[in-house]
RNA sequence: GCGCCUGUAGCUCAGUUGGAUAGAGCAACUGCCUUCUAAGCAGUGGGUCAGGGGUUCGAAUCCCUUCAGGCGCGCCA
């Protein structure tokens, strides 16, 4: 559908473009969907965006480009001015059959255009530390993250999902000495609980799990002696736990980086040494710094303490610029706004390395705040005192917790009342969707069970014309309008925008079919109708897919 | 103090990158099941787009400013 309406439009302004002087910088054709049915099918502002350099009223121009494109014909029923000077076109129906065919017969991918022309793209998100369970808001990042790489891969990138595992540092240290002192204690030995130390329940069920395994064997040694075994342990099994639970609320990465292994493969090292090599690295007051500044960070950035240590930042210039070697086009990051103040230190690193800025993007996910009955629920890691993604997805189910994490923008702060997730059950917007899904599949059902056969190939357009209702014409035309939905999305990294054109799409099914009869005596009717159902069956399954939220034949 | 995000209907949120009369779902009210799934449909009411300036053909959207909430500003990770 945009793609016909945008050559017209590109045409008719290539033939005005001699009598409005060569000089003119045409702008993009912006392509888009009226916000009112009644308005048209299609529209275009290019006439209003050209107002400026060409100093006539957007009117005026509209009209210009209005005799050209009726001349040049294309698939209108109508082209129209409006407003301001919109331009509106309206389709022939038999253009729209054609579409709805192709739809059919070639499936969902037949209408996209395809803006990512196979460009690799590597995804990092979730990343939790494998120091403890995973929370909500790593919940919301991985259904963020999951969403939009299919939503990339659907518009034609070649993405690689990536979990990075922090297994290096500070952190899983103090893991091991968490579960070190809680495996003593329960032995009866009573050392000193780290301070800073993990408290959760979980860090005990560890401790037990190793005395299980091993027995007393480490009773009475000190951590310097034995302190690997719980650390390593410790973090393998949280790390266990974190992939299963990404599993079973459906998110897979293609990949896994460890940032063990990038000490081990001298990766640091070498990728410091190369900043240095650049000239981006000095000494002062006996550590090294890294110039960020120059790339527009507020300050230089330290990476080897005065002590000799690397900081948290080393391992991370490291990483990225072992993705760079990797050769990808586009680098996405997706962070917790809280980690918002990091971006200019990477952003620096990898301009250093010589990509350019537009080619790393990174995805911030802002806050979720957990309630139940509109109360704030209590979190504290600190005090190991929070509520988990497992008990999260246990109670108020995946395919709800994703869709609501999926009907927000990411830089919204988002309400997550529990009590709400799982009481509105029935009125809830996933199974809204669902429910289309359930119901056209329960009408195949029936349309076998009286011997109709389901159309699958061989749709011809005869089929589909007896189509005629103003229902399904709004059917047909949101079916097509999907392949634009997945693009605007894509490019504005805002899988948000899938979920609520879901819920159109099902929203005039449901209406649809309280209106009109799928299934009747006349047989060109019911497979006409078949066609249609079939048609929207495809898209909300597909659309489904990409949010991670299940298509159930029967609820 | 500085930086980032947010502020839209009673509640939770959209608003197609500056466009047409600002929308949806919940909640409230009124109708619709002997016919393909009522987890549904049809309808009604509900707005100072936080406040104030500015930019222009046109602003919820961009700029300035005030207010409110959240997050961040380490040789911590």
């Amino acid at each position: 559908m945009k793609q016909v309406t945008s050559e017209i439009v590109h045409k008719a302004l290539e033939k005005l473009k001699p009598v409005w002087g060569l000089d003119i910088i045409m702008p993009d054709i912006e392509i888009e969907i009226p916000r009112n049915e009644s308005l048209g099918d299609i529209t275009t502002t290019v006439a209003m965006s050209l107002t400026r350099t060409l100093k006539k009223p957007p009117g005026k121009i509209a009209e210009e480009l209005l005799q050209e494109i009726n001349q040049l014909g294309g698939p209108f029923e109508k082209v129209e001015i409006a407003g301001p000077g919109f331009i509106n076109f309206r389709f022939k129906k038999q253009y729209l059959y054609e579409r709805v065919k192709t739809l059919l017969t070639e499936g969902h991918s037949s209408l996209s255009s395809n803006p990512g022309q196979g460009r690799k793209i590597q995804i990092e998100f979730v990343s939790a530390n494998p120091t403890g369970p995973l929370h909500i808001g790593h919940g919301r990042g991985a259904a963020m993250g999951s969403a939009l790489s299919n939503l990339l891969r659907a518009a034609g990138f070649d993405v690689e999902r990536e979990y990075y595992i922090n297994d290096a540092g500070l952190q899983v240290k103090l893991l091991g000495q968490s579960v070190y002192a809680r495996y003593q204690q329960l032995l009866g030995n009573e050392v000193p609980f780290p301070e800073d130390g993990y408290k959760g329940a979980y860090i005990g069920s560890i401790s037990k799990e190793l005395i299980e395994k091993s027995g007393d064997k480490y009773l009475k040694l000190s951590f310097e002696e034995c302190g690997d075994f719980f650390t390593d342990n410790a973090y393998k099994m949280l790390l266990a736990d974190i992939s299963k639970d990404l599993k079973d609320f459906g998110v897979e990465f293609d990949r896994w980086q460890s940032e063990k292994a990038l000490y081990e493969k001298n990766r640091v090292e070498e990728s410091l040494n190369e900043l240095r090599e650049k000239g981006f690295i000095y000494e002062k007051d006996g550590a090294k710094w890294f110039r960020s500044s120059d790339f527009g960070d507020e300050k230089d950035r330290v990476v080897v303490k005065k002590d000799g240590e690397y900081t948290y930042f080393a391992p991370d210039i490291a990483y990225h610029k072992d993705k760079l070697d990797r050769g990808f086009d586009t680098i996405i990051d997706i962070w917790g706004a809280d980690h918002h103040g990091y971006v200019p230190r990477i952003r620096s690193v990898l301009e250093a390395f010589g990509l350019a800025k537009e080619k790393f993007r990174v995805m911030l996910i802002q806050m979720v705040s957990l309630l139940r009955h509109g109360e704030p629920v209590q979190m504290s890691k600190r005090a190991g005192k929070f509520i988990t993604l497992r008990e999260v997805i246990d109670e108020v189910g995946s395919d709800t917790a994703k869709f609501i994490f999926l009907t927000r923008k990411a830089d919204s702060h988002l309400d997550f009342d529990l009590e709400v997730a799982k009481e509105e059950s029935s009125e809830n917007p996933v199974f809204y969707v669902q429910y289309a899904f359930a119901r056209i599949s329960s009408i195949f059902r029936r349309a076998e069970e009286r011997g109709v056969r389901s159309p699958k190939t061989g749709v011809k357009i005869e089929d589909l014309t007896v189509l005629k209702e103003d229902e399904e014409m709004s059917l047909i035309k949101k079916l097509l309008q999907y392949p634009l939905v997945i693009e605007g999305a894509a490019h504005a990294f805002e899988p948000h925008r899938v979920t609520y054109y879901l819920q159109d799409l099902a929203k005039l099914f449901h209406s649809y079919y309280n209106k009109h009869r799928v299934l009747s005596d006349d047989n060109a009717l019911t497979r006409g109708r078949l066609c249609l159902c079939r048609a929207v069956q495809i898209v909300l399954k597909e659309g489904l897919k990409l949010l991670g939220v299940s298509a159930p034949k029967k609820m």
